[in-house]
DNA sequence: AGCGTGACGAGTA
DNA sequence: ATACTCGCCACGC
């Protein structure tokens, strides 16, 4: 950074992107957010301006832990998130019985983070 | 200015 | 279960 007449811009995400993926960063292993929850969580935007980050910087954060709210594996990185997830065990909901060409889809139910619960779990049934 | 597009989401058919 | 519509809003043409 030299001098103080640098570009603001030159080297720093955008304010709005920085926070989104502040928020990706907490989602503990093993759940995940919607593009929409994390817009909610912020206070700002929508899923699109969400969805928009991810895509311009995604690279930047765990990009698998960020999913939309049906639970569909990220186009054209199915198999790679699908790694992950088994990796961290998260819920998944495998494909009905046949059908083979699909992919399972996360179980929302189950690996939906609401930003509070530390993966306490048991709080059900 | 308009218009199409998109790592979205909810509703409806 | 899928397909389609509409609302949403930042971006690029």
């Amino acid at each position: 950074m030299g001098t103080m007449s640098e570009h603001p811009t030159a080297d720093a995400l955008p304010e709005y992107a920085e926070r989104v993926l502040d928020v990706a960063d907490l989602i503990p292993p093993g759940r995940v957010m919607t593009y929409g929850d994390i817009a909610e969580w912020l206070g700002d935007g929508g899923p699109r301006q969400v969805g928009r980050v991810m895509t311009l910087y995604g690279g930047a954060a765990p990009w698998w832990r960020v999913v939309r709210s049906d639970g569909a594996l990220l186009p054209g990185h199915e198999l790679r998130a699908l790694d992950h997830y088994r990796e961290e065990s998260t819920p998944l909901r495998e494909a009905s019985r046949g059908a083979e060409g699909h992919l399972p889809r996360l179980d929302m139910r189950r690996a939906r983070w609401d930003g509070v619960t530390g993966g306490g779990g048991g709080a059900h049934t």
